[in-house]
DNA sequence: ACTTGACCTCAAGCAAGGTTGAGGTTGAAT
DNA sequence: ATTCAACCTCAACCTTGCTTGAGGTCAAGT
């Protein structure tokens, strides 16, 4: 008892706070795993509690599922992935982050500069840039936000 | 010719990089407004390029289009809107910014505190909070991003 | 007059990320 | 032995944020 392995579906959306609905999704697209008693329910090992902090931590940088699902396939699966294992791929994320809030930062101060001067408009201060995290995939670098920061002297 | 204040939607979509279907959607949601011609057609004043400045800027940063709609609700309407108008209007949206910005550092501190020592596990260190910028909505407050920094002790 | 491209409406479809409900089993406790 | 919450599957539905297509009009050039 001090170390069951196991918990069921239930417990898993207790213990994570997620819907016993979402974690099936979630099961269906692969990005957790189960294993199955003989009366066909699921059971988890704990260590999904992680993959599922790693998912929801990940969704709320805004990546899509999909992208978290790749990212995930990069643990082991058949052994209990290590410390070593989360570290490498949350250095990985970190650097999305670490992208996604520059980005922020850039925007926040192409807002407060651009504002200030009125020129709130695409095509001089290229506030609009069409991606995000996804950036990292395509090969076609979008207009970014600012080379020189501001867009000084054309306002 | 020098300054004719309308342009069709066509050419929005040209200057503004957003596809005409998705400037008819923003309309029909009231994000941006039109008058019409004789024979139906659509035509925009150019201030209207800067609504959608702000909209894909407000987008990027993960703000549902509602939410938007509702702040963009708060300029003039009829008179075009200022400098001042506008200032106003990205000064609540820069605090917004740097909410999100803050939540993001905290993310990725958390991460980088919690992989370290292998214990990325909700229940101690919190790092799912199921909440971005529609936090503002909602009266029951989920769990926060750790009320300390990191998950120090018990890990 | 006629062609052509840009415009119009309205309905349907799509992708993501799930939730809801019907109808049926399991398993732990009484 | 029975009960009853918790589990199962599968299909349908929901919201957001658009795109696509059918069927039709408008306006400018030849």
């Amino acid at each position: 008892m001090p170390n069951n392995p196991e918990i069921t579906v239930g417990q898993l959306s207790e213990r994570s706070g997620v819907a016993v609905s979402a974690l099936r999704f979630y099961e269906s697209k692969g990005l957790i795993r189960s294993r199955r008693t003989a009366g066909n329910q699921r059971r988890f090992s704990r260590d999904t509690l992680r993959r599922i902090a790693f998912i929801r931590v990940s969704q709320r940088v805004g990546i899509p599922l999909k992208v978290i699902q790749d990212a995930l396939s990069a643990l082991p699966g058949e052994r209990t992935p290590t410390r070593e294992d989360w570290a490498r791929l949350s250095a990985r994320w970190q650097g999305e982050l670490d992208d996604r809030i520059k980005q922020l930062e850039r925007l926040r101060h192409g807002l407060t500069e651009c504002i200030a001067c009125g020129c709130l408009s695409l095509d001089r201060c290229a506030l609009s840039n069409p991606d995000d995290v996804a950036a990292a995939r395509g090969p076609g670098s979008r207009l970014m936000v600012a080379p020189r920061d501001g867009c000084a002297p054309s306002c």
